[in-house]
DNA sequence: GCCAACGTTGGC
DNA sequence: GCCAACGTTGGC
């Protein structure tokens, strides 16, 4: 099993969305970044994935959510009507995926950007590198572990 | 293959 | 709302 990391907006999908429905899985689309969507197509059922929200006022990481179904090609790239079509896929060659997700679990408090870059030994954590928009990212386990302890979950 | 222009991300 | 940093595009 391996560890990631999500962003959202949490307006657009946040993991309030997630606790809501429990069993009910969330589509991860729309994710237009070349190594984003390569470490979306790395993803295994049962992978564990730090839900970060982004652009907003709480800013940092809201909670675990499950990989439920592994990497497919993403709708929304073969929908016209989408702000994340894009007329080069075809179904026989689409350029970017998508996986499912469930909840996991929904920390009592978010575990702000501030604090995570006050945290010692995350080192390499694409999140706190400077300049790094990388929207899909792993975790390694002594990364989440440290992640995990801060939350005080 | 270079690189300027452009659009986007995302913290502040 | 600002703007620095970045990824992508497209002309050459």
């Amino acid at each position: 099993m391996a560890f990631w990391l999500a962003k959202t907006e949490p307006d657009e999908c946040s993991i309030d969305d997630f606790a809501r429905a429990p069993q009910t899985p969330v589509r991860w689309d729309g994710v237009r970044n070349f190594q984003a969507r390569n470490y979306l197509g790395q993803m295994g059922v049962g992978d564990l994935v730090f839900i970060y929200h982004s652009s907003c006022r709480e800013i940092g990481i809201a909670g675990i959510a499950r990989v439920s179904t592994a990497a497919y090609p993403d709708p929304s790239q073969f929908d016209p009507d989408s702000p994340y079509h894009d007329g080069r896929s075809t179904p026989d060659n689409p350029r970017w995926l998508a996986v499912d997700m469930v909840h996991h679990q929904r920390f009592e408090r978010v575990l702000s950007l501030t604090r995570i870059k006050s945290l010692p030994g995350l080192e390499g954590l694409p999140l706190i590198q400077r300049g790094s928009r990388l929207s899909v990212m792993p975790v390694t386990a002594e990364h989440w572990e440290i992640l995990l302890q801060a939350t005080g979950a």
